[in-house]
RNA sequence: GCCGGGAUGGCGAAAUUGGUAGACGCGACGGACUCAAAAUCCGUUGGGCGCAAGCCCGUGGGGGUUCGAGUCCCCCUCCCGGUACCA
């Protein structure tokens, strides 16, 4: 028997699986398919533990679908357009694509040291020019369905990237990747009409989706119901708003516009045009990041201009604020103060009036002057001309008495009509960026856009350019330089597609990732689709996983799965709503973070300069007493050379000059101040913050096959937490003690029925237990229940009590349970008891309910709901012998001393409550 | 603020959905082996009281429903995620 080599044996075996192409995945109607896709990858550079923690599991279920008799299809590829690839075009010149194709080589290799069972010859890369010659197709299907168009519009644009962003690349007015702030701007950009699609986007058909991920979802879509009502300015022009509270419409004492309005300009009165034309300069000059730092404080102000209500011909002011977003709505409100807290500051901040409608249900009347704030509540409309006296509630949209009437109201008279209202835009697809897909567009001289001919795509990306700030493509007049369909010279658009439109199609490339006449192979796609699972993070909720939801249902109605829906029907497949959503069942996986970490306890000496300790000399000592120097604590925090350390009395900074004395005998050799170790919290790992867990270097020490399990057992997969670095010894153990068991050789000694039937039990009810949880991504569970296999395998193979049968079905059911999670171990030791074939094509092990129900159970006894007794009881016992067991019991007869019970409550065979 | 998810031993976590709280693992402690250490093996391990049998307390806090509550209901605190002048 020798030793278990994980380094050699997971080699091994990677490579012996690739040669006999064990994971290829092939259209096979006559076998239930099963769709399994992970969340691909960014080529960034190295596989982070995350990667494994996301990938490892969902593999592993992917494997078990496998063993249920399912045929599989977990493929990987790469989306590998993006900015930092740009980035280090720029610091370290080094092309776009060739870090892109070198980061991509590392992390192929770093894939397969997992032992996944990716299907390699299904891999896509997005930036393959056969793979974005697809894109480029898609994005023109949707020009020619009107689904892409382009238009001028305020714009997110970030100063640091030099491009647009989406919306829902922009969190808290910084781009998403970097964090730097971006700016609105007017610009002409491609956009996709997302929009139309708001309304079946908040739907979820068929689908098992976290509730989590919905409610985001719902969120950012942001549906409203309420009206659009007209008002006409002194100038002629009309102002539309949308507004939720139609009915509030006769409390409406001013209106106020975005600043950048298209109105403004005709509406300013020439005495007020300066101060607003100041106020849109300063509004445009501040990034949404600076809008939202600042104070609540309502700015804003007076275009002279007025408008008339149309409910009730008053004249009232138009003004501007910054408060009024030119991208929600129309960009014009009417401002009902009394009853809307934004317009009640604006009103009160400038002195305008404010009348309310409302009479609060079983209060006083609102009286204006004495209003400290808005009333948004329920109550009944006054002042409200032909809607005085209907009631008004807490219920949106029509489905509020109030807001219906005023509907029907502003119908009839036609001065507004209901109408619904999304947060969400159009998503804006174009990128001033070069490494991404080119917009297969021209701009013909006559001023008329063209699309790219179908035999010319892909445009390509061309590669001999220089790498500064900005897209060098806008520069470069080879690449702009071209012709249109009539032979007319013309001009290239120079911006490339946002990346996320790569990663919204390319579940389908893998089905057929070399296919050069379509995106996809109707026939592999009338198998394989829809996605059966999808794991991944919950970071993409309101990105990709929005998009790609939305780009299923416009190649739905672009009729791109007709072939497919008909080849189907051939194979007798009901096509009916399998277009409608892309991913079936999409679990997300939570976060792995790094460990907590103790800082150094530092002994530090030196004067004391205003409550700053200017340090003579630094040493890291654990065990050293508070009174070893003149700061002596754990050290919390270093920014450069300024520490912060925890003492018995609180925090002290300290600064410790150039040149100081610092000694960490740890570290052999003269030490500075940047070795001393900080605290650590529990945070997100990353470099800065040096709590980065290598996985290289962990499979390396322990393997693959202890990684995987470990990351499947330590956390609730769709939770994460910190990383325990210690924890991961508990997982190699279970794996070495498998070897053992793997490699031993029964010898039953004295064997006893009992001990064979417990055994027995054991085994399929590990079974069972396995079985359920990896359906339910349950994964820690399930490798607890076969650590509990694994004890009882051992215990027996010591007492050598049960029949060599058993021990033997028990072995081969923990090696097949085990060999989703670990694959590599569980099939050298499943060819090593004399199988041929793959342990991975093996079935799953089958299921005796008999050998699993227990004969005897232990029944709890309780007095008055508190448990005195546990009893031995056949499983089958019923209702009257529990009783009469339980108040045999000894136990329960102190208890009674002689009495009655007032009540037995028994629930055979798990308890039974005697009530005195 | 609003929406979502949480809070269980020293730590990561279990608990067939109202029925033995703490499975499984880490760590810790005691023992065996060893010249010694590591590794390995055996045992103990929620807190308190007790020689023991056993008793009391215990799932963020407070109330409630129930024969019985980690689980259901009401109120509160804190933590994590999302989102936010959304008309």
């Amino acid at each position: 028997m020798d030793t278990y080599d994980h380094l050699s044996l997971e080699r091994t075996w990677q490579e012996r699986w690739e040669a006999e192409g064990l994971y290829r995945s092939r259209v096979d109607w006559d076998k239930p398919k099963h769709y399994a896709l992970t969340m691909l990858p960014y080529p960034s550079g190295d596989l982070h533990i995350g990667h494994w923690y996301a990938m490892t599991p969902s593999d592993a279920r992917a494997r078990y679908m496998r063993m249920k008799g399912n045929n599989v299809l977990f493929p990987i590829g790469f989306d590998a357009f993006g900015l930092p690839a740009e980035y280090a075009a720029v610091q370290r010149n080094i092309h776009p694509a060739k870090w892109t194709y070198e980061n991509m080589d590392r992390m192929r290799t770093q894939l397969r040291s997992m032992g996944a069972m990716f299907d390699w010859e299904r891999e896509a890369v997005s930036c393959d020019p056969d793979y974005y010659k697809w894109t480029e197709w898609f994005f023109k299907k949707m020009y020619e369905h009107r689904i892409a168009y382009r238009d001028e519009a305020m714009v997110n644009w970030s100063p640091t990237l030099q491009t647009v962003l989406a919306n829902e690349q922009v969190i808290d007015g910084k781009d998403e990747r970097t964090g730097q702030p971006v700016v609105q701007r007017m610009m002409e950009q491609w956009f996709f009409a997302i929009t139309k699609y708001a309304d079946e986007l908040l739907s979820y058909p068929n689908v098992d989706w976290p509730e989590p991920i919905r409610v985001m979802q719902r969120n950012w879509i942001g549906r409203s119901e309420g009206a659009e009502v007209s008002f006409k300015t002194e100038a002629g022009d009309d102002i539309v708003v949308f507004t939720t509270r139609p009915d509030t419409l006769w409390g409406a004492t001013f209106m106020v516009l975005a600043p950048e309005h298209p109105l403004v300009d005709s509406i300013t009165t020439d005495g007020h045009r300066e101060v607003v034309d100041a106020y849109r300069t300063a509004a445009a000059s501040r990034s949404e990041l600076e809008r939202m730092e600042e104070s609540r404080d309502k700015t804003g102000v007076f275009t002279g201009g007025y408008a008339i209500n149309p409910v009730n011909d008053e004249r009232i002011p138009v003004w501007i604020a910054d408060y009024v977003l030119l991208s929600y709505g129309t960009g014009a409100i009417m401002a009902v103060p009394a009853h809307d807290q934004r317009d009640f500051e604006f009103a009160r901040q400038f002195g305008l009036d404010i009348v309310p409608v409302i009479h609060p249900e079983g209060a006083d009347a609102l009286v204006e002057p004495a209003m400290e704030e808005s009333y948004v509540g329920p109550g009944v409309m006054v002042n409200s001309g032909p809607i005085d006296g209907v009631e008004t509630t807490d219920a949106k949209g029509r489905a509020n008495p109030s807001v219906a009437a005023a509907i029907d109201w502003l119908e009839e008279q036609g001065a507004g009509k209901e109408a619904i209202n999304y947060r969400l835009r159009d998503w804006l697809i174009s990128r001033q960026r070069y490494w991404g897909s080119p917009v297969p567009m021209i701009y013909r001289s006559d001023g008329v856009l063209e699309a790219v001919a179908d035999e010319d795509l892909p445009v390509i990306l061309p590669e001999d350019l220089e790498f500064h700030g900005r897209s060098p493509l806008g520069e470069s007049e080879e690449f702009l330089a071209t012709t249109d369909s009539e032979g007319q010279p013309a001009r290239r658009e120079s911006d490339t597609l946002d990346t996320f439109m790569c990663s919204s199609w390319y579940w389908f490339r893998y089905l057929s990732p070399d296919l050069d006449s379509a995106a996809f192979d109707a026939e592999e796609a009338a198998y394989w689709l829809p996605v059966d699972t999808y794991t991944g993070g919950t970071e993409h909720a309101v990105m990709h996983l929005l998009y790609a939801r939305f780009f299923v249902k416009a190649m739905r109605d672009m009729g791109i799965f007709d072939d497919t829906s008909a080849i189907m029907k051939q194979h007798g497949r009901d096509p009916a709503g399998l277009f409608d959503e892309p991913f079936l069942t999409l679990r997300n996986q939570g976060q792995v973070l790094g460990a907590e970490r103790d800082g150094d306890t530092l002994v530090i000496d030196g004067d004391w300069r205003d409550g700053l300790l200017v340090a003579s000399s630094v040493r890291v000592d654990a065990a050293a007493g508070p009174d070893a120097g003149a700061v002596v604590g754990e050290l919390v925090r270093r920014t450069e050379n300024v520490l912060q350390v925890a003492t018995e009395t609180g925090i002290v900074g300290v600064e410790v000059p150039e040149g100081t004395v610092v000694d960490i005998s740890a570290i052999p050799g003269a030490n500075d101040v940047h070795q001393l170790k900080p605290h650590l919290e529990v945070q997100r790992m990353s470099k800065s913050r040096g709590n980065v867990v290598n996985p290289d270097e962990l499979v390396h020490e322990y393997g693959a096959d202890t990684v995987r399990t470990y990351l499947m057992f330590a956390f609730e997969w769709q939770k994460g937490g910190p990383w325990d670095p210690r924890g991961i010894i508990g997982a190699r153990r279970f794996i070495e003690d498998v070897w053992k068991l793997g490699t031993a050789v029964y010898t039953a000694r004295s064997v006893e029925s009992q001990a064979t039937t417990d055994l027995r039990r054991t085994v399929h009810q590990t079974i069972a237990k396995v079985d359920s949880d990896m359906q339910e991504f349950k994964f820690n569970t399930a490798v607890a229940a076969l650590m509990t296999l694994r004890n009882e395998l051992l215990a027996t193979m010591r007492s050598g009590s049960a029949e060599p049968e058993v021990w033997d079905e028990g072995r081969e059911a923990l090696l097949k349970l085990l060999a989703p999670i670990a694959p590599h171990i569980t099939e050298e030791l499943w060819r090593r008891l004399g199988n041929d074939a793959s342990i991975h094509t093996a079935e799953f092990p089958a299921f005796d309910e008999a050998a699993a129900r227990a004969d005897t159970v232990t029944m709890v006894i309780q007095v008055n709901g508190k448990v005195r007794d546990r009893i031995d009881v056949d499983a089958a016992i019923g209702e009257d012998d529990a009783v009469a067991a339980a108040l045999a019991s000894s136990r329960v007869q102190e208890y009674l001393g002689g009495g009655e019970p007032r009540t037995v409550i028994a629930r055979p065979p798990k308890i039974v409550n005697v009530v005195i």
